[in-house]
DNA sequence: GAGGAGTTGAGAACCGTTGTCAACTTCACG
DNA sequence: CGTGAAGTTGACAACGGTTCTCAACTCCTC
């Protein structure tokens, strides 16, 4: 953990675009989370660490990374974005609908699952979403 | 809950519910495509066909469809919910992201491994969403 | 410093979706 | 056939997440 210098060559790439305090600010947030939020979740998140940032900024923020392969974008059952910082390895969500706890697993079964379903019917380019959803014991 | 009781002829599954002019003609568009489709297409389609159904009514009646599994929802990359009439098997679609072609797939495999997942982590009540995107050959 | 390109924020606009509620259908029962 | 109650509908308003607009501002290069 250096200084906010900017001369360091530690610093995160922020997709070949000006290193703003507002995108510094955004990149920031999603450090704090291990999983998918909303761009309002990580705005607030940004406030309530004491800086200012508009809404706005956040969503083209957001934009900008995404396209940049640094965050995945995904959709929520009612059609809400959510945001998480790509890590390397790729990994899907056990949740529960009660409580909202989330478990993070990895199957290698199933991505090579869905690669060779997708070879099979001839798709490239292939990407796929999955989500578990259940009571924890917790809640049960 | 009602009872759900329905003696005779239940010649075109509807839920459950009363048959009506409205509900009839959002089944019967469905029926003409074969490939996911956004509320307001299946609207449009309705008007095409000389009928009149209200915009809420056809969301209305497609969320009943999909509560009884008759009819498959899911989220397009900006969010839009599109639906398709669908077989009554579980199972998942391989979707194109150009040209929104779609195969359902099974996968006997996923379904195992969400159960153990589940499991092991001691969730009751278990689903999942599994849905796989890419380009089909002909949009290649 | 100066100037131009890039970025920001407040608020409005946008648009798919859901809620509201009075009028209308449908059904069971007599 | 009536009749009443429950279910359904449609026009329109409201909602909420997301994008747009544009003047003000920031950063970088020279």
């Amino acid at each position: 953990m250096t200084s906010t210098d900017r001369h360091t060559g530690e610093d995160r790439p922020l997709a070949g675009v000006r290193p703003t305090r507002q995108r510094r600010a955004v990149a920031a947030a999603l450090d704090t989370f291990d999983d998918f939020r909303s761009a309002q979740e990580i705005h607030d998140r940004i406030t309530a660490h004491g800086d200012s940032v508009g809404l706005a900024t956040v969503y083209r923020t957001l934009g900008t990374l995404a396209d940049a392969g640094e965050v995945d974008m995904l959709r929520t059952e009612d059609g809400e974005a959510i945001w998480r910082r790509c890590s390397d390895a790729h990994h899907h969500h056990l949740v529960c609908r009660s409580c909202g706890a989330t478990i993070e697993v990895e199957g290698p079964t199933v991505e090579a699952w869905t690669r060779s379903i997708a070879e099979q019917h001839g798709f490239a380019d292939i990407s796929h979403t999955l989500e578990i959803f259940g009571t924890c014991t917790a809640c049960r």
